[in-house]
Order: structure tokens, then C-alpha cells, then sequence
DNA sequence: GTCTATACGATGATAGAC
DNA sequence: GTCTATCATCGTATAGAC
């Protein structure tokens, strides 16, 4: 089903307004001024606010959800799987950058059942995660550590992404993508060191 | 100078009250709650909100670049400074999880221009580490790569200690830095993997 | 669907008595 | 320093005319 396309633009600005004020600091009079509308008038268009943050939290979820699917049912090794996961988090992060920012830092303003709907999907996330991090520790395609600590390190090491990589197109993604990898796999130490 | 035990009280609640609810969502009639005031009480002791918010901040920051200063004067390698570095970082984030979270997240409503001297303390501060991974390269104890990638892989990865350490005390810091450091260092690829 | 007008609560902060 | 009382402002959201 089509959306209209002021509903369209209403999201649109709100994730850039979320953005870059965060959900609280950004009001609906804010947010009505950049659509071009009376505030409300943005009530014909959607019931509230938080209706708002909940489509672009969930919206986010579900790309990472739809990823993860993907990577589990590909026929790839452990470590190729993570890989791919990896890949997967710098390119939602540098292509959908607005809706990544909210994701990751606004969704604590969701009220309930949809907080703890949210949480339970992002807990279902790290679990499938942390999985694949043990199939390859388990097959000695990675090292023996421990993978809570690996699942946040490597989690919370892409969180820069959506923040910096908007400045800074100075670099590919492609080329971010075999630097992080690279790092998150081989270490920053040189192996040849004296 | 002594600062009065109220004030004192004032402040720590804040750090609290901040961390909980963030900057925004927390209200001075919260906070006085809290202390056990009134709201108009708190005006005798502080200027106004924000000024809360500064102190936390700032004195976060003064944490990190003592640490900083520390290491550099210190005669250790460039590796080990790094070392040293990252476990500054882990220190700070288990022993003061307020205001570091804080510190983290809410430095952006600082109203001018304590953001700009914010901003201003932080890019000197990463200046600093990257000056220090590029001592690291140069005496090939690091491997070639990206500062820029490598700084903000390095810092954004230990920003889920404070959000995490608290719930689970099951590991102790010790051994949690020991477990960092390695992933950093060494990477979490199998060297030995066929 | 959009407008004008308004309701109504919460907010940070102040005035002035004690 | 603490209190009671109050203010001005801004927040989300609604009512009802067009």
C-alpha cells in the first residue's frame, strides 16, 4: 500500500530532526515547520509522536533482522558469516545514516509494550550473533575468548560509522569496510614486530 | 575549598538522576525529590541546570587527559602507551559509570560555549591518541593502517563497559582489561586456523 | 487535509517571607 | 538556606470551521 507522500516527507524530516537534536529536543512545532505544515496538521497525517521514533526503531531492526537471516541460512563458514555481518553494519551504517543514529541512540524514549518489544528483538539479535562467534571459536577458525566481550567490542566498535562517515566521504566504503575487518581480525600489532 | 555536603548532594544526585533518565528527560522537581529539597532550594546552591551538566562533563574530561598527560610523559613505548591508554579508559568506565555516561552521552546540550570548549578538549584529546598510534606504526610495533579508522574503532569499542559493567559483576576488571586488550592487539582470528 | 484557536500539563526559574 | 507561591514558556495534542 502506497504511502502519501506527506506522510512520506513527515518521516523523513523527523528522522533528520531526531538526528540532530535528539527524539526530546525535537518538537512537533520544529518538526512541522520543516514539512511546511501547521502543527496540526501533522495529526491528520499520524496518531502521536512516539509513532514516529517507533517506525524508525523498528524499520532499523528489521534490516539487521533480514541480514542476519540472510547470513545464518548462506552456506559460509563461521567466520565468513561474521564477516558478512560486519559488512552488513557499515552498510546500513553509511547508507541510511539518519535512521541508524536514531536506532542506536534514541530508542531508549520508547514507551511500553514497545521498549521491551525492542529490547527483546535486539537481545534475539546479539544471542544469533554470539552463536556465530562460538561456531567459530568452536571450529578454530577464531581465537578462545570470551564472546560476550567479543559480541560488544565488535558491536560498539561500528557505532562511529553513522556519526563520522557523513563528513568525511574522503574515504570508500569499500576500503572502510577491508580497514575495519582487518583490524576487528588480525589486531593492530605487527606480527613481525622485533 | 570545601564544597557544603548539600551541594555535594546536589551533584551526585544529578549524576544519578542524568544517567537514568538523560539530561533532557530529567527534571529539576526529580532531582530536588531526590536531595530531599524543595525545587527552589537548589537555586541556592546552583545557578541553573545546565551548570550540573557542566561540572559532570568537564570534570570527566580533566579525568582523561590526566591519564593522558600520564602516559605521555611517561618513557614506555609507544604500544605500551596505548596499552596504558586503553586501560585508563576501562578504569574510568568501571569506577565512575555516572558520570561517564554522562560524559558520553549528554555533552551534546551543553549550550555555547561550554559545547565548543567540549568539542575543542575532545579533538585534542583523540589528536593526542592518534599521535601516539602513529609512534606505534612508525616503530613498526603497530601494523600499517588507518589512524582515523583505528582511534575511533579503539575508543567507540570501550563505550559499552559503563552501560554493561554495572549489571555484570560476574568478571572482574582485571581480567575483563586483559580480555580487551588482546582482542585489540591480537585480533580474534586463529592464527593457527588451516 | 489544512487552518486558527486553544486546552492543559510540565518545565526551568524567580520573588519574597521567614 | 529553606520555604510557599507564582511566572513565563514550551511541550503534545485536540476542537471545530472551512
Amino acid at each position: 500500500m502506497p504511502v502519501s507522500p506527506t506522510k512520506q516527507k513527515i518521516f523523513e524530516e523527523a528522522a533528520r530532526l531526531f538526528q540532530e537534536n535528539g527524539y526530546l529536543a525535537a518538537s512537533m512545532r520544529d518538526l512541522a515547520q520543516r514539512v511546511g505544515l501547521q502543527v496540526s496538521s501533522l495529526y491528520s497525517h499520524i496518531g502521536n509522536k512516539e509513532e514516529l521514533l517507533q517506525k524508525i526503531c523498528f524499520d532499523s531492526a528489521r534490516l539487521y533482522l533480514e541480514g542476519m537471516k540472510n547470513v545464518e541460512e548462506s552456506a559460509a563458514s563461521p567466520s565468513e558469516k561474521l564477516r558478512r555481518l560486519i559488512s552488513l553494519h557499515i552498510q546500513i551504517a553509511t547508507t541510511d545514516v539518519t535512521s541508524v543514529t536514531i536506532f542506536s541512540d534514541e530508542w531508549r524514549h520508547l514507551s511500553e509494550p514497545y521498549l521491551q518489544e525492542f529490547l527483546a528483538i535486539r537481545k534475539d539479535y546479539e544471542k544469533r550473533f554470539s552463536r556465530i562467534l562460538q561456531q567459530g571459536i568452536d571450529a578454530s577458525e577464531l581465537v578462545e575468548m570470551n564472546t560476550t566481550v567479543a559480541l560488544f567490542t565488535i558491536l560498539t566498535s561500528l557505532r562511529w560509522l553513522h556519526r563520522w562517515y557523513p563528513e568525511k566521504r574522503g574515504i570508500s566504503v569499500k576500503s572502510l569496510e577491508a580497514e575495519i575487518l582487518r583490524f576487528l581480525f588480525e589486531g593492530m600489532k605487527n606480527p613481525n614486530a622485533g
